[in-house]
DNA sequence: ATACATACC
DNA sequence: CACTGGTATGTAT
């Protein structure tokens, strides 16, 4: 009613729409009064640390400077010898499919192509998954809750998730990125990350651009969806450049250094995988926008920021994923903030929302239910927990967290149970008077189970080898109560 | 070890 | 009125 909807989403103006839209929806929800309490904790923090770094002095930045040199020197060490057998530099390429879900629908049902459509976010709370191109005219977003996308679009169409076909078609286009490099990995349904050295190797005739084309046109011919790609040095760069030419495109970096450092230098902040709505606010309000910002001020960033975040920000801003030529030093060293997707499972969580209540026979209730999940989930990756968290939300959407690490380990939903239960009491209890919840969650971690996933040598003795996959769950009580003790001492995972 | 925060899909 | 669920990891205490 507000704006002609065909050129919803092409312009500033209508940019400024959609906020304003999505402002007038939600403010004054409870989302957006917690939404108002992070950023001022944000501010707080952003207040700290001017405080602290009107503290640096000269010597603290010279300091600084001699690290960040070292550090700079060992990390270009290290990438230099970042090289296949014959000293030709990798091409790593990240891949991912354009809005997967809804074009897998779109394949199966084309009326789709040409409307509105969003896939998930069915039922009262609902929040989407993906929504189509043309959908995202109308600033419809994944993650956008439901009911603010039909206020943006009244007409929007919205599909129930259907695994299944995802798993069908992402098989499909995982035949094809295994012709290009058959040890790729793929951190969800709809992305991969490949080295393609190999393959050009054996395809001297094609550059690396020519062979993306073609493996995006193979998916293409394959399954209907499109892709975008990134090519470049290593597999941070490729996955930003995946981004740079959505939907179908595809982008090359540069692989000399200097080439390297002036795409990085070019790039926003919030563009580096890791770097969030949060951090790039933190330094915005030190006038810190781009990668190259972020190699210019290092030295004073170095002086104030923790030491994971500085030294993933070094790694980045010279366009190398961070981790690379880690100091000797500690053994918890950094990584990238945020994770990154190529590691072993190391926790499995069940959690769920429902509407806000007070009732503790609901939430006791509600939280057997998560335990069966959960012990469903752990029985089925044959891992047993050693420390379980429960997680529940305020009406007000504050979230709290109380864990326990056990004696032993622990799979069963009873014993799930036993142990999370007393947590929800003592929370419960500590919020008078009443308080009404939303949601309410428990994750198990400290996992140790059989080989899979390269879980530690107590998988042995925690679980009888090639015993346990007949289905037969009744009697893990006995086995964790006879298990506990031997497995009890091998302790000290990873 | 525990609680909370941030990030990504 | 109304804003998910799963996983990983960093920071502070």
């Amino acid at each position: 009613m507000l704006i002609n909807p065909l050129k919803a989403g092409t312009g500033g103006a209508d940019r400024a729409h959609i906020e304003a839209v999505i402002y007038e929806a939600s403010k004054g929800t409870r989302f957006f009064e917690e939404q108002k309490r992070r950023h001022a904790r944000t501010a707080d923090r952003i207040a700290r640390l001017k405080a602290h770094a009107a503290r640096v002095t000269r010597s603290d930045l010279a300091e600084a400077e001699q690290t960040i040199a070292h550090r700079r020197a060992a990390i270009e060490a290290a990438v230099l010898s970042d090289v296949d057998a014959d000293g030709r530099p990798r091409v790593m390429v990240h891949c991912d499919l354009d809005a997967f879900y809804a074009s897998v629908h779109e394949v199966d049902e084309p009326q789709w192509r040409t409307v509105p459509m969003a896939v998930g976010g069915t039922g009262g709370d609902g929040v989407l998954t993906t929504a189509n191109y043309v959908a995202r005219r109308f600033g419809i977003r994944s993650a956008m809750p439901t009911w603010i996308a039909r206020k943006l679009c009244p007409q929007l169409a919205v599909l129930d998730l259907d695994f299944a076909k995802y798993r069908v078609a992402a098989a499909k286009v995982r035949t094809v990125f295994s012709r290009y490099d058959p040890r790729f990995r793929s951190a969800s349904l709809d992305e991969a990350s490949l080295d393609l050295t190999p393959y050009l190797a054996e395809h001297p005739e094609l550059t690396p651009a020519q062979a993306v084309e073609a493996m995006r046109a193979a998916i293409h011919a394959e399954t209907g969806l499109t892709a975008s790609a990134g090519i470049a040095a290593n597999t941070m760069l490729a996955k930003i450049a995946s981004d740079a030419n959505k939907p179908n495109g595809q982008l090359l970096v540069p692989f000399d250094r200097l080439g390297i450092l002036a795409f990085v230098g070019a790039l926003p902040v919030r563009k580096f995988p890791g770097i969030g709505a949060v951090t790039d606010h933190v330094l915005d309000a030190f006038g810190v926008l781009t990668g190259a910002d972020i190699a210019a001020q290092m030295p004073f960033l170095w002086t104030i920021l923790t030491p994971a975040l500085r030294d993933y920000l070094l790694c980045v801003s010279m366009g190398v994923p961070s981790g690379a030529a880690l100091p000797p030093a500690p053994p918890g060293a950094s990584s990238t903030p945020g994770g990154d997707a190529a590691t072993r499972r190391s926790g499995i969580s069940s959690e769920r929302t429902f509407k806000s209540t007070a009732s503790l026979a609901f939430l006791q209730a509600m939280l057997r239910d998560q335990c069966a999940t959960l012990a469903d989930d752990l029985r089925r990756s044959r891992v047993f927990a050693r420390t379980l968290t429960f997680k529940i939300k305020k009406e007000s959407f504050a979230v709290l967290t109380r864990s326990r690490s056990t004696n032993g380990y622990v799979r069963t939903a009873g014993e799930l149970y036993r142990h999370v239960e007393p947590m929800l009491l003592a929370v419960v209890r500590e919020h008078r008077p009443p308080t009404q919840w939303r949601l309410l969650g428990v994750r198990a971690s400290g996992l140790v189970g059989e080989n899979a996933d390269g879980m530690t040598a107590g998988v042995r003795v925690g679980v009888r080898v090639g015993g346990n996959d007949g289905g037969n769950d009744r009697d893990d009580a006995t086995r964790d109560g006879r298990r506990s003790d031997a497995v009890r001492r091998r302790g000290g995972h990873p």
